[in-house]
DNA sequence: CCCTTTTCACCTAGGTGGTAAGAT
DNA sequence: ATCTTACCACCTAGGTGAAAAGGG
């Protein structure tokens, strides 16, 4: 599924003139596999907001990595708007052919974001090292599941995202 | 709205590692307005499957081009399966500023496709001329029209277009 | 009279969380 | 007991011709 909320950025710096590529990738944070807390009074509604260490985390997943649909691009093309990373999307499946992200369910990812220059130059291949550029943002870590954990983020994203407005019961202006 | 059916090329003949851009326009076949033929028997259902000319063509459009979405790419990717302008749309708002291709309505039209070459050279502008090639398929040709004039082609479309299902009395498999 | 515009029901295509069943 | 899968109703988003209304 995709995921959501969406990463976006906005881009400062590139030669407007130039190409470059845009891309994601997903590292683990640690490796540690979570579970959900037992429910502390037998019965209660839902899970707790936190996560227990269950044990060591299950084998990496082959790394894939998602280009933006719109590289390669010119530079001003990037920074004239915000990229949205929309169309990516994550599966738990290791045998996916989609081209999906693969990540290990209850355990802990940290997206990244990656720049690269399109080298014009016919040995390219050479400045590889120095063509691209890491970008990580923290506060976008998260924790993949197959099933909601906490009611907290469902109504966060019922209220959210357009597509679950089905399951809306007021107008999220008023939330 | 959407030209259907749609423009569909296959492409031989590329150097796979090189960049092409794809694109297409519209050149009127002649200078000619058309009308419908009144119908023959008063009270008939729906109109000959000729067309009168009407008198001289109204001024052309400013000549708009649409470059096929995924321009630029590799030629292995434009030859490894068929081009398809299935987002092209056509309109009569001379004041269109969504970027679709401008035609009069009861105009014939002749669609042309075009493959630009991208030239890696810094001074590429000059050889802008050797860098294209133009292709012409006459049984493209089709008249403008703001509704449709022949029952038939009406059935046509219903028949073989999927969002036109809900018009459907048979199964197209059947027609 | 001839053509164009607007609106509509009815589709395709696909993104939501809920839920029940399945798996370990 | 805990997590995963498969399917579903309910959305968003947008492509159809029909039909009624509008314009010259």
């Amino acid at each position: 599924r995709r995921m959501f909320p969406t990463f976006q950025v906005k881009i400062f710096g590139m030669d407007p003139m130039a190409d470059y590529m845009l891309l994601m990738d997903f590292v683990p944070v640690d490796d540690k596999r979570y579970r959900q807390v037992t429910p502390c009074p037998p019965g209660y509604a839902f899970h707790s907001s936190s996560w227990l260490v269950a044990g060591k985390a299950d084998p990496a997943t082959p790394g894939r990595v998602h280009y933006h649909p719109d590289s390669p691009a010119k530079g001003a093309q990037w920074m004239k708007q915000i990229v949205s990373f929309d169309k990516l999307k994550l599966t738990n499946n290791l045998l996916d052919d989609n081209g999906h992200i693969i990540l290990n369910s209850m355990h802990r990812y940290q997206p990244r974001f990656h720049v690269v220059y399109v080298d014009p130059r016919k040995d390219s291949e050479k400045y590889a090292e120095e063509n691209f550029k890491t970008f990580v943002f923290e506060e976008t870590r998260f924790t993949a599941v197959t099933a909601y954990q906490n009611h907290r983020i469902t109504q966060l994203k019922i209220a959210s995202n357009p597509f679950a407005k089905g399951f809306r019961d007021c107008d999220p202006e008023d939330w």
